[in-house]
DNA sequence: AACCCCCGGATTGTCGACAATCTGTTGACA
DNA sequence: TGTCAACAGATTGTCGACAATCCGGGGGTT
């Protein structure tokens, strides 16, 4: 197993609550965990430390950061200017001429995932329609913080919100939207997405 | 010297032109460059790969990243979104009360470094006067997306803007602002700041 | 009982060596 | 002359061992 597929399955776990936030990271625990020696898994952490996930104390370890329910806040705050720039350029570029094919294809794996109870799956689609929009887009640097950024934004929902239903419908409409090239409809619509969350948390 | 450090002084690097785009990062001559072994390089480039800054391929190493000038418009039109986020809340917290003294003397920092010739210096204290501004908007998540944007900012700026003067009175102002607690205004200017760099960079 | 020093176990940090992989070159062959 | 395979050098990937550091507990002193 590789470093980034390690980092990858602790996200995964962390989505689906497998660790929770504080619990340390003990490099011995994890080589045997995933089968891995330990400069792999010094690797992973790094990694996960830099999506700021973890958090690195010299000597000290690694252990999972906590999110403050006022941190959630904000970064769904940050989310929404992301996710409206995203949408936004990629409606433009598809106006402009660039392929849709992909997000066309991620929508449909959205709606039938949606349908599934393999939370797992649904997780995976969502994952590649934001990849598909950032793609579009086409600036690697806002793609590269969009994917660090929505990991704190799912984080954020942790076990308040429900994913599935009527999420999944608002996503896709969001996607359609886009590929319609209609770019302010698109970003408004995807940060009244991400607001309405934000909302909903705030009054908890 | 600590692989944070190497990370760093890569960067400072680049953003004086020391090394270019597109240059390849072999670890044995980062080891005898920095007098340090090969795992503590090898975490340095991690590091810098997760900042976007050098691309790490598989057996074949590491070597910078190019940025081409559509990426850095859309890199600064991002900062603009992200820099304006940030004025905007610090303004807002420091209305609530929240202590300035940070900022206060990184403005006094700035001024006084723009008007010598040493641009590490000058450089420095940019960074401080960013660094106070996310820390008083008091967002861990904002504060590591903005310190990664940052650097990609500077490099799409490299080699066509002076950064010294009227740039350092224009920075200072909008702390002055955010200080005043006007977070109106601030996110105003500072998203002006930032416009009128990709505006000059779009007419070349 | 409260405090402090010191030590042992657990964990992380670093080094050196070797295996795996890639790149450019050489030389044979059609 | 062009093509292809094998080889040599350079570079990266991984492992195992040892050094450095931290944490909690035990025993002695006041």
């Amino acid at each position: 197993m590789t470093a980034a597929q390690i980092a990858r399955d602790v996200i995964d776990r962390l989505e689906s609550g497998g660790f929770a936030p504080g619990q340390r990271l003990v490099e011995a625990d994890l080589c045997l965990r995933y089968a891995a020696g330990r400069q792999i898994i010094r690797e992973a952490l790094q990694h996960l430390n830099a999506l700021g996930i973890v958090a690195l104390e010299p000597n000290r370890g690694a252990h999972i950061v906590h999110v403050s329910r006022e941190d959630a806040i904000m970064t769904l705050e940050l989310t929404e200017l992301l996710f409206g720039l995203v949408s936004r350029s990629a409606a433009r570029r598809i106006a402009a001429g660039a392929d849709a094919s992909r997000l066309d294809a991620a929508i449909d794996e959205l709606m039938q995932s949606s349908q599934s109870d393999d939370r797992a799956l649904y997780m995976r689609a969502r994952r590649h329609l934001f990849g598909a929009l950032s793609q579009i887009a086409g600036n690697a640097e806002l793609s590269r913080i969009m994917d660090q950024v929505r990991v704190h934004a799912m984080r954020a929902q942790f076990g308040f919100a429900d994913f599935r239903k009527g999420h999944a419908q608002e996503l896709a409409e969001i996607g359609r939207t886009v590929i319609a090239g209609d770019s302010a409809n698109a970003e408004e619509q995807a940060r009244k997405y991400v607001r309405s969350i934000r909302e909903a948390l705030q009054q908890l």
